[in-house]
Parts: structure tokens; sequence; C-alpha cells
DNA sequence: TCAATATGTTAGGCAAGCCTAACATATTGC
DNA sequence: GCAATATGTTAGGCTTGCCTAACATATTGA
């Protein structure tokens, strides 16, 4: 299921929009991700034909089965690269743009590993401060 | 100096085929980066025309200082974040595949939170192995 | 109610970065 | 020396993912 980049973004920010309002419209994706209206209308309809959304009559988007699980896949990989970041030092806004870019490139394994090396290194060295800028 | 994903790749890539056979011809990269010999030759017009490689009478292509820097600052990086990944328990091809994608994508931020924690780890806790695949 | 505004869609365009086919030129081996 | 091979270039094409202009439709407020 290697999606693009794109296209992960867009179940994304579905995903988070749903969230965070109950229903999402083609109008509030293109405030989110700030791009063109016609550009979000053409990648729904795209991310509809391949079976990832699903549009109502009132033109509510919502995520499928399939679509749903990577949006969430990505969404679960976004925020735990955040929080590493930051727990590395690094500040809130960059963690997560960068957690955003990476999130598309990093393989499952890398991403494991990363995952595995920071709960088990807050497990057993809870209260090293090791540079100045971490946020906890 | 923010350039595209490609150009980085491509100026890296002259740098290590300088580090190993000494000059470079666009058949070589194209044979490195397993793309045609065409693209190879519209992209280093593209990389010549913007002053970051030059070619002799020959068609050797050389690194300008502007270039060189950018190839060798993409090398270091990928090499820094494959060493990372391959101390964090990856395996060493996918850590040198992973690292290569997300180079393009992480800001200077990120990079040194993850060098400056790998060193401290290194230093503090020599010894600890944490996952069973690490390779040191 | 109906004009103004908001939202969605269609059409057409553009840049990046690949490709193949065809041609041009350089190198090599008999 | 010359045919075969290797390398480089030009022309034209394709996909992705964005854009604007223009139009279509829905919503809202005086």
């Amino acid at each position: 299921m290697n999606l693009q980049e794109s296209a992960e973004m867009y179940l994304e920010t579905i995903l988070i929009l749903e969230k965070k309002n109950g229903n999402v419209r083609a109008i509030d994706i293109a405030r989110h991700m700030q791009y063109s209206r016609p550009t979000i209308s053409q990648q729904i309809k795209r991310l509809s034909a391949d079976g990832f959304v699903e549009l109502d009559s009132n033109k509510h988007i919502s995520l499928t089965p399939k679509g749903r699980q990577i949006a969430e896949e990505t969404y679960n990989r976004h925020n735990i690269l955040a929080e590493i970041f930051i727990w590395m030092g690094v500040s809130e806004q960059t963690a997560f743009e960068d957690a955003c870019r990476i999130e598309h490139y990093i393989s499952a394994e890398t991403f494991d590993c990363m995952r595995r090396h920071y709960e088990y290194e807050r497990k057993t060295q809870k209260q090293v401060s090791k540079t100045d800028n971490r946020l906890d």
C-alpha cells in the first residue's frame, strides 16, 4: 500500500479536520493545506475514484476504511516522530514540520527502531537533560 | 541555498564517483543513479548553467566550489544519518536507503539534535545493547 | 426574495523530472 | 582504417501535482 506522499497528506488532513470539526468539506482542506479549491476538488475526485474517500449529497467528505487506515497510520507516525524529535531537543514547530515531511519517506524498519530506541531511553534514563532546548 | 532534492542527489553522486573513480562522466552517473543517458545529459546541463558543475573538453564533470559544498553537506548528512539509524538497530541497507531520502527533508535543527543525541548517548552509555539487530 | 457571497467544478496551463527514439560523435578492436 | 560499440545530445512525450480563469451551484442576509 505504497501511496504517494501527496495522497497520504490529503488523507491525514481529512482525519485531522474530522477530529476537529466533525465533518469535512473541500474548502476546509483547501484552507488547511493552503491549496486552491480546484486542486482539492481534483484530488478528492482521484481519492474517491481510488476508494479512499466518499462524498455524501452535502459534499461532506468521509474516509473509507481503506482511506482511514492510511490516514491513521500517517497521523500516528507524524505524531510519534514529532514526539521523538521534541524529546531530542527540537523545537515543537520544527519537530512537527520535519516529521510531516519525513513520515512519507521513512521505512517501517527505521521508524520502529527509532520508536523502540525512544521508548527504551525514556524508561531507563528518565531525567537526563542533555540539551538546552528540551521541552519536557 | 535550498536546492531541490534531485539536484542534491546529482551533486552527491558526482562526489561519490569522484572519490571512487577520480573522474566522472555522464554515463557513470547514469549507471549509478539508474537513469537514462538523456536524463543525465539534461540535468548536467542545468547544473552547469546554475554553476554547480563544470565540463572539460573530454566531457569530464567536476564540481565547482559551490557545487562541492552542497555535495559534501549532503554526503555527510547522508552518512551521519545512516550511522545513527544503524546505531539504533536498523539494517545497514535500510539505514542508507532511508538516510538517502530523509537527508533532503530534515532541517538543520532536527539533524543537529539527532547528531548531538547520538554523540551524547554513545559517550555516556556505551555498552547498552537494547535491540537484537545492532551492528556494532 | 433575491443579490451577494461561499463553495465546488471544468478547462486549460505550467514546471519538474523522468522517459524513448533518433541522431551525433568518440573510442576501440580487428 | 574502418566497422562496431560506447557515449553524449536533441526532440518530443508523459505523469504528477500544482495553478488561474471562468462557470455552476448552494447558502446567507437585508
